[in-house]
DNA sequence: CACCCATGGTAAT
DNA sequence: TTACCCTGGGTGG
């Protein structure tokens, strides 16, 4: 269940565990089975993400995953044991492999297949090759609600439903500000918080985005209990105090996902 | 143990 | 707008 630092974690543990080396690919389950077979002993020389898209390289193939909502990768060490319930996809050497269960997509795609991938999301804070300004452009032209927009993969690429009510927390602003009506000023300090709290989440894999003064032993409260990520502000915190104000929480679906956020803190 | 819901997205209606 | 993909943790009986 991840948003784009996942995915870019798991490019990285691909390269890290398979890349440069011959890589025996099938799929127990059967559904990638074609793909496979094309691809099955070759070298995996590439492994990248843009936004919450997967791609290993394995000369001009690319294998093009996405993992959806349910989707996961396990990883383990030494000898692939015995295939047990739905394996899509399965990479293994001799001394590691990997699990690939239940994603959205996993296809092979040519170069140019590739680039078309890449052409249809907009960018992503984690990769160096971002443009920004390709999302200002969209979002400044816009009369959609911000809090649509983040989560809209064609203007920002690996924004999920956690980042997209934590930043605007953190920056104060409201959901249901048109896209329009932002100043270039908040757009810069949206663009920058995310490039900060995602390559922290990389980095941690989690989302953490509660600033040193407000976590719970600066504020003397109990931390989060559930394990869906860090220690946030408003994500999955309806109807319960904002740690900054004590205002409750509000929700509500925006972009056919819960939304959460303060009307207090979040009044810009 | 049944049921609900979830850090996502597409296709059908 | 709804169905679906098809996993897994939490919750309630």
């Amino acid at each position: 269940m991840p948003e784009g630092h996942i995915i870019h974690r798991l490019a990285a543990e691909n390269a890290t565990t398979f890349g440069s080396r011959p890589v025996r690919v099938t799929s127990p389950q059967g559904r990638f089975a074609e793909g496979a077979a094309l691809i099955d002993g070759r070298t995996l020389d590439g492994a990248e993400a843009h936004g919450k898209h997967l791609f290993l390289g394995f000369g001009e193939s690319w294998v093009h995953i996405h993992l959806g909502l349910y989707g996961g990768f396990t990883f383990g060490a030494g000898q692939a044991p015995a295939p047990v319930g739905q394996i899509r996809l399965r990479l293994e050497t001799e001394e590691a492999y990997a699990d690939l269960r239940a994603p959205n997509t996993c296809e092979l795609l040519t170069p140019g297949e590739k680039a078309a991938v890449h052409r249809r999301l907009g960018p992503d804070p984690l990769r160096a090759d971002a443009v920004p300004n390709e999302a200002w452009h969209r979002i400044a032209a816009s009369g959609t609600t911000v809090g649509a927009l983040l989560m809209d993969q064609k203007v920002l690429a690996g924004v999920g439903n956690v980042y997209r009510a934590e930043v605007l927390f953190r920056l104060g602003i409201s959901p249901h500000r048109a896209g329009r009506d932002l100043t270039r000023t908040e757009w810069d300090a949206i663009w920058a918080d995310l490039v900060a709290l995602m390559r922290e989440g990389v980095g941690v894999g989690r989302i953490d985005t509660v600033r040193p003064e407000h976590t719970p032993e600066a504020m003397n409260r109990p931390p989060r209990v559930d394990d869906h990520g860090g220690e946030v502000y408003v994500y999955r915190r309806a109807d319960q105090p904002c740690h900054v104000c004590g205002t409750g929480v509000r929700t509500e679906t925006m972009a056919s996902r819960n939304l959460f956020w303060c009307p207090t803190c979040q009044q810009r």
